[in-house]
DNA sequence: TTCATAGATGACCGGTCGGTCAACATGAAG
DNA sequence: CTTCATGTTGACCGACCGGTCATCTATGAA
């Protein structure tokens, strides 16, 4: 049992670190390969094709978000705006950590993907739209609850939190830039500031 | 003289366009070459390697970028707080406009050039991140006078202005991903709403 | 008229790309 | 013992990659 699907399972962790650390297009299959001890014919029997295995390194990705630490973070017992505050210092820490390790900072793997390949592969398009929209209401969830415990005035949850996540985005983008994970503690605590008002009801 | 420089010119259009709608490592030269209509001899005349187009491509941009909507946008008769709104909308109509021609949204050239080669390029990571803190000066400035107007009280400019950049790569992110400018209209007025308290003196 | 220089041409290089395939090992079910 | 499914192996494919180079042409100064 888990050793058939070992092989799957090294190929599919090594071309996780791979692409994280260098780009879909960078990466060829034959390094992966080696890289995880397995043979060329072995990998197209797990893996139809470059894509399906794009495919099965977001939904792997994805699933260990959700259960890790961004489960921690958005944890139900926690205040909801301590939530966002958790968010930044995962990030923070992780990035970090693999700066300090690498040298150099490989930010969100799947920023890193959309902004590659989205306009390549409609399919890992959506799938990857598919993932921000359910980091998205991560944050839809605290805010909402910190609305209604009256921490914040009201306001449009639905538009914030995807401009909370944008944000999110966007310091990685810009820390990966500067090679500084820093940028990410700077900023971030900025996200508890973000606010789309309510649309008003003519 | 302007003939001399006009195969130049038709590489390096080439080239940003191509790269701007797809990424770095999936634009070949011979592409470049073949609809810029220039042979392949003539190409590595002008530029001694791939990379080296690149820092062209990404000071071409930059410098039209900084003459074109950007000094519109950042004009200092307008109400600094309106520049800002001017950004987002500069961002929306160039990236509606785009996604009309071509039916899929390009995003920021930056933003997707520093994803996908800033750990495997230092050189091109540095002149990205020069080109971010470039742009990040204009929300500076922009920052400083509405403070100095009274038109928003007192933040640490340096740090909300850097962060307002994130906010706008970030929502260009989103953006892309669900293949929809109309994000950038919708996310994008909350950048007004960043801040960055400045750090309390001891 | 000569000569140097800038530029254009296209064949060519070794290497790598994603992907295919026939042959073979293993182990469980009949 | 046979059959069949699952998985492994490594040689092989054509296409393409970034980059090189010898050769040719056009131009303008001396």
């Amino acid at each position: 049992m888990n050793v058939e699907h070992d092989t799957r399972t090294r190929i599919l962790s090594t071309a996780r670190v791979l692409f994280h650390g260098r780009s879909y297009a960078d990466v060829g299959i034959k390094e992966i390969c080696d890289l995880a001890k397995v043979q060329k014919g072995s990998f197209y029997h797990f893996f139809p094709s470059k894509q399906d295995l794009a495919m099965a390194v977001i939904d792997d990705m994805a699933d260990e978000w959700a259960h890790g630490f961004v489960a921690e973070a958005f944890d139900q017992n926690l205040p909801p705006l301590e939530r966002l505050d958790y968010m930044i210092d995962a990030a923070y820490y992780w990035q970090k950590a693999a700066k300090d390790i690498e040298g150099r900072m490989p930010g969100c793997l799947f920023g890193n993907l959309a902004l590659e390949i989205s306009t390549r592969d409609d399919v890992l398009r959506a799938k990857l739209n598919a993932v921000f929209e359910k980091a998205s209401r991560r944050f839809h969830e605290a805010l909402d609850q910190a609305v209604e415990l009256g921490e914040v005035p009201p306001l449009d949850c639905e538009a914030t939190s995807a401009a909370m996540l944008a944000f999110l985005e966007g310091i990685i983008l810009l820390a990966k830039t500067r090679n500084d994970p820093e940028v990410i503690r700077d900023l971030g605590p900025a996200i508890k500031t973000l606010r789309i008002e309510l649309a008003h009801p003519n």
